[in-house]
DNA sequence: AGGCAATATGACACCGGTTACCAAATGTAA
DNA sequence: TTACATTTGGTAACCGGTGTCATATTGCCT
């Protein structure tokens, strides 16, 4: 009864097109359902007819047409990530996270750079799940701030999984770190390396990163018995220009800060500048500490001490999220960053 | 004649399903093919017919299926890029810039970043395309220099846009930048200024955008009647650390060298970070100019003359060639760089 | 041996579009 | 008036998978 395929009746496959489950279910000698179920891991079958199902699958090379499975199961598998973030090392570090996890599925990424500040941002996004017909997003920060999007996301029927801030909130869908902890870590560091007048450079109002991150400060300075001085906090944009105009104003506090925590690496790059500018020597003179690990940090003179999101680990767990019902329903995952020591800080000199 | 299509016998729309193309026919009281027709843009259509079709589309927000046109079709509007490409900045600039172009079309942009070193790259490639089915890919820097590889993509059906140096082939699905002449340009520019002993700092042999600026740099010491010292000639990988090796070395020849042309802004960093801490005064004792415009030229201290490519601008021309068939067959697109002056380079002090 | 699950496989309609082909309606020439 | 070309719309099959349900096979119990 055995049949050779490439020769029966039906005729033989044609020459370039790729095999089908059709030609598969020929070559075995089984129907296109029992393929179907092959492929799907179907745990009602039998050995024999699998492994046969399979050996045919292997030698002809035949991979499933996603386009048409997602017809069959009306949704699809792909997955948007939405962000509109000015970090570009930590966007692609993302990707690559996300890619790691998807990467022996049947998954894809499809990306969607925006504009926070767009009237039409809604309709936007609304339309490219729509038409791309999205199995799930994933939103960065700051976007992921916007519960407004977040819901329009879930209504159109796709799972959302956010990146953010430990606060962000409750959903089981969130992967965040927990900065106001390793803000805290950092600045008690600062106090053991015997600063006390310690300085802050917050970020933009409004953002939960900024907020979670003066918070951090906040306990920092707390845990290590120090009082905060009104006169060494300022608010920045997380601009480079933000951190110079900081610096500006913090070097004319009389008796100066000996260090400061920059709420991002871009400000604390600006900081960093204006205080060459001003002839100080850096450490010695005035320490300084940023948040992001982004390239320049390492590249700037001195090399730039920073708190580091571990951004891979995070987007792998996000995209676990994303395609695995189980994980999704696990609880929030809550990542703790590191602190790269570089040459930026370190005890004071006098 | 015309019937209120929500009540027509057929039943009514289900309350949340998304409408179809059946639904539209119903409500517009004629033919599925018809329909088609409409969306297709058809010529051989009644006038009359189009615009109650397109009145009903528009009623109830109709949005083909993409899947199921993908499918009909035998090829979607997915396309890849592929990238191992060091450079976040400009990875995140052509994404952008691919989405410009598609914007309003039914393209989305799946991306792939790979490791360039790893031996199942092909077939990493291979499966990727096939099991997306993707419509085109479009290949950065430096792998868009591998032509096995662009060959293996157009052999699996998809059109192939490169990002590259001018001088990678002659096809015409090819966007690149005049490396050589803006290199040459730049080292023009800083002869103008006075410098005679100008050095310059090699990528990673190899590369055909290395080997571009090299040749550039030759046309524009020639251009300004400057003979090639050998010992001011380095080589580095485009990493960091190279340009700090590069300056170690460069430092030592007597006489050393008044300005230094890097290949790319990294080593650029590195060669600057040296000469700080070797004391030198930049720009007074040397100059220094980069190439790429990472986020780190505008951050680092001096801020570094650098040359940029016009990242948006190629990647928004790659997308039409790949989109457009008629585009495609028009020539390569050769962009011209900008030299972005900072003040890492000026006129020798002494 | 008969009855009855439990298991394994197949037939067939369907997902939402497309094309090939055919029928009807309209216009035009002999 | 008939014959024939030209526009238009409808029908059915198909793209490559999936679900539902029926059927064939097997094993087990009484």
């Amino acid at each position: 009864m055995t049949t050779n395929g490439r020769t029966d009746g039906h005729g033989c496959m044609a020459k370039d097109a790729k095999p089908t489950i059709n030609d598969v279910a020929r070559l075995a000698g089984v129907s296109k359902k029992t393929v179907s179920r092959v492929i799907n891991k179907s745990p009602l079958l039998n050995g024999a007819t699998r492994s046969k199902v399979e050996a045919v699958i292997a030698e002809i090379g035949y991979v499933p047409n996603p386009q048409a499975r997602a017809l069959a199961l009306r949704r699809n598998f792909l997955i948007g990530l939405i962000h509109d973030n000015p970090n570009a090392q930590m966007v692609l570090g993302v990707q690559e996270g996300i890619l790691e996890t998807i990467r022996d599925t049947e998954f894809a990424l499809v990306v969607r750079p925006v504009d926070r500040h767009s009237p039409q941002l809604l309709d936007d996004i609304r339309h490219f799940i729509e038409q791309q017909r999205l199995f799930g997003v994933m939103l960065l920060p700051p976007i992921s701030e916007n519960d407004e999007l977040a819901d329009m996301c879930r209504k159109l029927g796709c799972t959302v999984v956010r990146m953010g801030s430990a606060a962000l909130d409750k959903s089981e869908h969130l992967v965040a770190s927990n900065d106001r902890q390793a803000v805290a870590d950092a600045v008690f560091w600062l106090s053991e390396l015997g600063h006390c007048r310690i300085g802050f450079i917050a970020g933009p109002q409004g953002f939960r990163s900024a907020r979670e991150r003066e918070l951090g400060f906040a306990d920092g300075m707390a845990r290590a018995g120090l009082a905060i001085d009104p006169a060494l906090m300022e608010r920045g944009t997380y601009r480079f220009e933000s951190g110079l105009a900081a610096g500006e104003r913090l070097f004319a506090v009389d008796p100066p800060p000996t260090a400061i925590f920059s709420s991002n690496d871009e400000m604390a790059a600006g900081f960093l500048h204006r205080a060459l500018d001003k002839g100080l020597k850096v450490p010695g003179q005035i320490s300084i500490i940023g948040f992001d690990n982004t390239a320049t940090a390492a590249h700037i003179w001195p090399p730039l001490t920073t708190v580091q999101w571990p951004i891979k680990a995070m987007a792998r767990a996000a995209a676990h999220k994303l395609i695995d019902p189980l994980d999704a329903a696990s609880q929030p995952s809550i990542f703790l960053s590191d602190l790269i020591r570089r040459s930026s800080a370190d005890a004071p000199s006098a």
